[in-house]
DNA sequence: CTGGCCTTTGACCATACGGTCAGGAAACGA
DNA sequence: TCGTTTCCTGACCGTATGGTCAAAGGCCAG
């Protein structure tokens, strides 16, 4: 029978600094290589290498290449999650709209190997986050059809589906991410400037806000 | 010394049908696997599984999986490019963009597999197109932007940068197959209806079109 | 100093994967 | 029918991968 270790346990986790840097520098590279690799072609040791830790570490702290994984898509969830709040609270479309394409815009420069890890997910049909989809993003999604609905009704933006319109935000911003490296090619193999980020942000909210009559 | 063999050889391939079946089984198999998977997580004893062989005869067709896959991703890359059809020889913009529209929303629905490995090689950096992306798709985008900055300088449309418009088109079609999980997830689970991909289309015409005033 | 916990790591293992090959079966022209 | 080419495939191989483990090393409270 142990003594009562529970007054010990109890207490807020003991040190948690070296477990913290530690996670970071792990979830830093899996993020990466997990993007450039996907999962399937993502390896333990390639992770463990950029994070210079020897591959048994890993184990340590993630018990398994899935569990690592998870980790990895469920904070870019987060992150795109909390983009959100440009949208809430506006009072005309074009700020409210505007604000999400600028915020969102603003992650896939950011974090474009977390937009990666995500869009590989979701194309092989979401087989570690299909319960986030179907709760999480299914009631962001609705709350966020009723705002635009509520701003059709006002008369302050053309009455468009907002289903489609919420599509093509999120098709039109993670693209600079999910497709960077295509656009880099065709911008004579250069990373945009930070002239030509503001340039994409500006193009795309005006042919959008135009194009819902909220220009 | 062999006997003059290259008259035989010269002739056309004899006996294509099998090696024409059997291919085109093995490429379906493959595109579907890919998709699901990503390179790095197919096998080819999945893909075997799936197209009905052993998995040695699919090395009888093709050597390598890498070989495979450059096939599947090549095959997707011209049926990709032949939608610029519907840009070529249009008068106006509604008629041009509007066509383009239709045609990449088409392929979305019709090839959603592989639009899902193209946008894999990609995100992973095109270790395998690379050069596609360099000299057949930069002349292509090329071509495009001048057609579109002709109808912008004819007054037909806004002044839109030609670039950022592209990126929208392919991100907005393309995420209609790549997302499909996603958008059927939001769609009760169920896939969109064909009532529901003309909405889609006509919901994604009516913002660009009018966001480049071109309506 | 010391005892106990957290952390580190090299060595190891079972499995699964891409690819090979030899020998046989069809298919086809002559 | 015969000879040649194409096609098929079970068995096999070397390698790389995810994961395990036990022993060592470090850190901190008492």
């Amino acid at each position: 029978m142990p003594p009562p270790a529970q007054i010990t346990r109890i207490k807020a986790p003991r040190r948690t600094e070296i477990r913290r840097e530690n996670e970071r520098l792990i979830l830093n590279a899996a993020e990466r290589v997990f993007a450039e690799a996907g999962f399937g072609g993502a390896t333990m040791q390639l992770i463990a290498d950029l994070a210079g830790l020897p591959k048994a570490n890993l184990h340590y702290y993630f018990p398994t290449k899935e569990a690592l994984y998870r980790r990895v898509v469920q904070d870019i969830f987060e992150i795109w999650l909390d983009a959100a709040s440009s949208f809430d609270g506006a009072e005309d479309p074009a700020t409210g709209i505007g604000g999400y394409i600028d915020a969102k815009m603003e992650i896939s420069r950011r974090h474009p190997h977390g937009s990666k890890v995500w869009a590989s997910e979701v194309m092989q049909g979401a087989p570690v986050i299909q319960d986030y989809l179907e709760t999480t993003l299914k009631d962001w999604t609705d709350g966020r059809i009723r705002a635009i609905q509520t701003w059709i009704d006002a008369g302050k933006m053309a009455p468009i589906d907002p289903r489609h319109l919420l599509y093509m935000l999120w098709a039109t911003t993670q693209h600079y991410a999910d497709f960077g490296h295509q656009i880099e090619t065709l911008n004579h193999g250069k990373p945009l400037t930070d002239q030509q980020w503001r340039d994409a942000k500006a193009s795309v909210k005006s042919i959008i806000l135009r194009g819902i009559g909220a220009a």
